[in-house]
RNA sequence: GGGCGGUUAGCUCAAUUGGUAGAGCAACUCGUUUACACCGAGUAGGUUGCAGGUUCAAGUCCUGCACCGCCCACCA
């Protein structure tokens, strides 16, 4: 076994390239102690014997993450305690996008762990105060859903069959086994997150954030409850937001029908009973001779009725005949037109998809089946003119349950983007944050994207009539309505049985994780407030002093996907705006979707899916990192194959036999001291370094793929292939000066490349690491980076 | 309908913001069994989608076009 340790002096003297790792060593510590014991022994030894054999992640990346975690460094206080960390350093701070606690990790996953994880590494070993906050989140309805589907298939119940208390219970039961899943996923990829401060957007302390938010946000007259056409899922039994609908295209027949002197043309006969208004476009000179208001007899499918003419600019002149008429209940564009105009409103069809009395003998008919015989009806009453085969229909379905969403008008909880609160709104706070330059996204691109979403944004319905998730904090007592961070007192409230948008609760994930509205007594020896006190003073506006909340927010980058750009990452900006005056993060890193090597979105059906774990497994997770790294720029979706991830366990092998022959020629050395330098040494050693640099500038610049593929580049094809190749002449020749030169250089540059490596595949040089004479007490983890930012 | 990307070697993708187009797979030739066959040395492969323009200089900037992809949207 090896005993040797290479000093920090020695560090001091080569170059910038290794930087003096002593200078951090504070000398009350027991990191110095090691330093002393090691200072004895600094002659490279016999090579361990596990190099004799090809690496193998299996046998070495839990225990290394065991380690790790044991440590306690993945934890800032614990670094700033050892003294790895300076107390004033600047801090860096990563709040884990957090995952679904609706089953396993997929690739997208694997590679926002990556990604996070060597931007996380490298700031810790460049001495920042680093965090990296880890978290789950209860995602209400796909997780609901998912659960509801298993019920039925399992056991062919509802969930109303189970009631409330016993369905959520059975929905906490899966969450957990599923957090508990991610946990252990999280850690195979070696994401060096600081688990002491774990968070779930559904436990007691973001339930806290969450009633705090919604009473604010009422009291500034920013949430409101009102009568809008929302989208309702008639099979999940709830509304569902813009976002997470899905619209799919479907064949169809349209029909022409007489409607009093006009045709009017649709797709969906059946949910014509009440259309008592004809619309037309104002300049249609088709339609001149009809004013706007004016009214007229029509047989209609049930009879006589009076139809009132409508003339608005939101009808198509182009499209069909460019007459409609209107079902307000049942369609957004509809409802608008009835809002401008002030116009009776019917419902039609109730919450379960079923027909209303109106239909007369239609009644109770699911509208799925009511059609057909409609247009019979229609057909024999000499109103269907003539139907258009081939017409493609889109419908909106549930993204989250795949249930056909029928547009109801319901009464819901809005937040309002519009409202004026501080002298500014929720949409022009969440502009001006990227506007001003305050939050810089990546790729630039995506901006565009944001403000074009930013500016065609509606009131944002946040109310669901699921159960799992978040219940909304107001109380209602006859007429009289409470809303509260806590119950009201006294007899006879009952809660608003609607739970909140999962959104609400991630919109806060910045904040909410950091302690706000309260601090749970983190690291309370490093000044934090008290226990249970406001680490948020509203009377400066301004997080106290040393909290979490303080020392970490805004956080420094929001590592995602650029499918939830919208989602989420607006959301953020948007409560963050509100409820902090200030912004979530700095900057926006969007990486790509992983697909399958044809480009193909991965998914069960398709059977293409690469599954992460399965991938640590059988190549390691090394290997894994940098396959989803290199050739993936930001916001470029990223082709996966198993192929490239076993390519890339080569890398390891590779880097893994270097370390076996630079340990096997060196024996004897003697690291404390550099001996004279060749010409050829001086010039590898000064290359080496101004390679160092531009990976840390490209990690710098977040072009991760860029510093992956050339610490790939040099350490294959320059550090083995040339530089060693040329060593071998030189390492068996007679030149002792040569060869003490070259010995040391070898080694130099070994260590070099371990740490510059070390974000990107941290197991397999942590491993190396342990394994070379000078290092063997402290952990690469926490080892200082070799240039200096 | 509106918006955003992409088009570079056989395949997958880079190119540090205008300065001699590169890498990994794949192919071909040769070598090598004591660091690594999970290896090495080399060869071949490009009018950077098309057409113009700006510039001493364009894959990169501008204009137009053609495909491919994605997002948003209230054609009933």
């Amino acid at each position: 076994m090896l005993k040797a340790t290479l000093s920090p002096p020695f560090l001091h003297r080569i170059s910038p390239i290794v930087s003096p790792i002593i200078s951090r060593a504070n000398p009350s510590n027991s990191v110095n102690l090691l330093w002393k014991k090691a200072l004895f022994s600094a002659i490279i030894s016999r090579m361990d014997d596990k190099f004799l054999k090809p690496y193998d992640p299996n046998t070495t990346e839990n225990e290394i993450y065991n380690k790790w975690e044991e440590s306690g460094f993945f934890n800032p206080d614990e670094c700033i305690q050892a003294g790895i960390t300076e107390k004033d350093a600047r801090p860096f701070s990563i709040i884990l996008p957090p995952p679904n606690v609706t089953g396993n990790l997929h690739m997208g996953h694997a590679v926002m762990l990556a990604l996070q994880d060597i931007m996380i590494r490298y700031n810790r070993m460049s001495g920042k105060r680093t965090l990296w906050l880890p978290g789950t989140d209860h995602a209400a309805i796909a997780t609901q859903s998912k659960v509801e589907k298993e019920l039925y298939k399992k056991e062919k119940k509802t969930r109303h069959d189970l009631g409330r208390d016993e369905f959520i219970a059975r929905v906490e039961a899966f969450a957990k086994e599923s957090h508990d899943t991610i946990v252990n996923q999280i850690k195979k990829i070696g994401a060096s997150v600081d688990w002491s401060r774990e968070a779930f957007t559904l436990d007691e302390n973001r339930s806290l954030a969450v009633r705090t938010a919604f009473k604010n946000m009422y009291d500034d007259g920013l949430i409101y409850r009102g009568s809008r056409i929302v989208n309702w899922d008639p099979k999940m039994q709830t509304t569902v937001s813009d976002d997470e609908i899905e619209w799919k295209e479907e064949k169809a027949t349209f029909y022409y029908l007489k409607y009093g002197p006009f045709t009017i043309g649709t797709a969906r006969p059946e949910t014509k009973f009440g259309d008592k208004y004809v619309v037309m476009h104002p300049d249609d000179s088709r339609y001149k001779e009809y004013t706007h208001g004016q009214t007229l007899e029509v047989e209609w499918i049930n009879g006589l009725i009076t139809a009132t003419v409508i003339k608005d600019e939101a009808v198509d002149m182009e499209f069909g005949t460019g007459v409609m008429t209107i079902t307000p209940w049942h369609d957004a564009t509809d409802f608008d037109i009835a809002e401008r105009h002030k116009l009776d409103k019917e419902q039609i069809i109730d919450f379960k998809g079923k027909l209303l009395p109106i239909a007369e003998e239609f009644e109770g008919i699911h509208i799925s089946k009511a059609r057909p015989e409609i247009v019979k009806k229609l057909e024999e009453k000499g109103l269907l003119e003539r139907v258009d085969e081939n017409y493609t229909h889109r419908i909106a379905t549930n993204s989250r349950g795949n249930g056909v969403i029928e547009p109801q008008i319901k009464e819901q909880w809005f937040v309002d983007v519009n409202k004026e609160f501080r002298g500014t709104t929720l949409k022009k706070e969440m502009r001006d944050a990227v506007e001003g330059g305050k939050i810089t996204i990546i790729p630039d691109h995506f901006k565009k994207t944001y403000f074009h979403w930013i500016d065609n944004l509606r009131d944002w319905c946040i109310s669901r009539q699921i159960w799992y998730g978040h219940r909304i904090p107001v109380w209602y007592k006859g007429s009289e309505v409470y809303v509260g961070v806590e119950e009201p007192g006294g007899d006879g409230w009952k809660q608003d049985l609607d739970t909140l948008d999962t959104w609400f609760s991630s919109g806060l994930w910045t904040f909410s994780t950091l302690g706000w509205p309260f601090d749970y007594g983190h690291s309370a020896e490093l000044s934090r407030s008290p226990q249970g006190k406001p680490i948020f003073d509203d009377t400066q506006g301004k997080p106290v002093p040393g909290s979490d909340l303080d020392v970490y927010h805004p956080t420094a980058v929001l590592e995602t996907g650029y499918d939830i750009l919208f989602f989420w990452v607006a959301r953020m900006i948007l409560m963050s705006s509100y409820h902090l005056d200030d912004i979530p993060f700095k900057t926006v890193y969007l990486h790509g979707l992983v697909r399958d090597e044809k480009g193909q979105k991965m998914s069960k059906s398709l059977g293409n899916v690469i599954d992460p774990l399965d991938m640590t497994e059988k190549y390691g997770a090394d290997a894994t990192r940098l396959s989803l790294i290199i050739g993936a720029t930001a916001g470029t979706d990223v082709k996966l194959s198993e192929d490239k991830v076993r390519g890339y366990k080569h890398f390891s092998n590779k880097l893994w036999n270097i370390t076996r022959f630079v340990l096997s020629n060196t024996e004897g050395l003697d690291s404390t001291s550099q001996p004279p330098l060749t010409k050829e040494d001086t010039k590898i050693l000064e290359e080496s370094n101004t390679f160092a640099k531009e990976v840390t500038e490209a990690i710098e610049r977040f072009q991760l793929h860029l510093a992956g593929e050339k610490l790939y580049q040099y350490v294959w094809h320059t550090f083995a292939d040339k530089i060693i190749e040329e060593s071998k002449p030189i390492l068996e020749g007679d030149d002792e000066k040569a060869k003490k030169s070259r010995q040391y250089t070898l080694y130099t540059i070994l260590v070099l490349n371990i740490k510059l490596l070390h974000p990107f595949t941290p197991f397999v040089t942590e491993e190396i690491w342990s394994s070379l004479p000078h290092h063997k007490e402290n952990m690469l983890l926490v080892e200082k980076w070799p240039v200096d930012a």
